[in-house]
DNA sequence: TGACAATCTGACATGGCGTCATTATTATCC
DNA sequence: GGATAATAATGACGCCATGTCAGATTGTCA
């Protein structure tokens, strides 16, 4: 996914290997520590190699963090794919997504906190962030239209809605999962459903 | 509020002009830029002092924002008061508290943005402002409780519905207020109140 | 083995921060 | 109004993390 396509096939070995090593690094750190603490010498000092090894791999610390959105999404999206897509039963298949979303945020909740909070630090990788929430609120809107379309739906401003409850999934998570030790996620997941599906579709739970 | 309560009434006239100066200065900076591109000598430049002056009133931005930060805490408090204290129409209250905090979140949507992004960036900050929300969070789940005590709200956990709406009242303004141009508050405020009454008091708009 | 490319490293320049000792400016009192 | 004490502002300093070299080291082929 990030790399070029006309890149020999050998010779990249130990660099691929010594890449992994930091994000290894950089994932033990950040489940304990905030973004704010991670400096590059720290980094690298984990991984045993020097400080400047680190930029060629990463040109700062904000593009790490850019990799670790990278592979945020793919998990995140496959959770919440049912919903999107899926034909059956909305109300059955919006919660069965909640569950699987909130299951990969309670697993990556201190990476997406950091992801977050690296967010106010650097432009480009806000602007990453945003992209891929907004990818999240155009979704939500179309499916709530569709549902809007065959009366499912009760009339309502669909994209302010779904970017008023995308927001909400998103503080709830790094409130809740955000620092170890996180909340329990049964009982947020149950909180999360109770607000989407009344919002939506009514007291049909 | 800030103010020691044992001091000398007179002496302090040019000190808080400056103070007050910086403290302008840094809202004028934060209208239009992000708090992360806000130095200590662009500031001071703004008021036209030096910049070891700006030390002598924060030990640093941190302490700026958290000034801020006490501001807004007072302006929100009695923007959120009616349906938190107030006796009447628990949904009508609800949604008038609702279009007055969210009038306050317009006005000072930068800032509060301002606010949450240097939070990532300092321990002490991030406490204040985890005190200040906290706070609302159980304010707000005290009211969910005592309109459950009388059966107007149907029984969920009170305190995860709190921090859920919570959350999305903070991400909703960032997102529409965060930064000019912001958005129309009026549609904000119609989803909000959607979404608060219908998880709370069901379908009674 | 020789030599070439990939990988790593020590050393440097930069820029913001926070702190002095010192100077300049107020404010107060006679 | 002028002297004096307190208060405010300044220039210069050391610190720390950053990002970038040129050069050394490693690994891999012919």
């Amino acid at each position: 996914m990030t790399e070029a396509p006309t890149k020999p096939v050998t010779k990249l070995r130990k660099s691929e290997q010594t890449k992994r090593a930091i994000v290894n690094a950089a994932r033990e750190f950040l489940w304990n520590k905030p973004f704010r603490e991670l400096t590059v010498r720290e980094l690298m000092s984990i991984t045993g190699t020097s400080r400047p090894a680190f930029y060629q791999y990463f040109s700062d610390l904000h593009r790490l963090m850019e990799h670790l959105l990278d592979e945020l999404k793919n998990e995140i999206m496959v959770a919440a794919a049912p919903w999107f897509e899926g034909v059956g039963e909305p109300v059955e298949l919006l919660s069965r997504s909640l569950e699987d979303f909130v299951q990969v945020c309670y697993e990556q909740g201190p990476f997406i906190r950091a992801i977050i909070e690296a967010c106010s630090m650097d432009s480009k990788l806000e602007s990453a962030w945003d992209n891929f929430i907004t990818g999240f609120d155009i979704a939500v809107c179309q499916r709530i239209q569709q549902d809007q379309a065959v009366g499912l739906i009760p009339p309502m401003s669909a994209m302010q809605v779904a970017i008023s409850l995308n927001r909400m999934d998103v503080g709830v998570t790094v409130k809740n999962f955000g620092r170890v030790p996180r909340s329990d996620p049964t009982a947020v997941a149950e909180s999360l459903k109770r607000i989407w599906t009344l919002t939506l579709y009514g007291p049909t739970a």
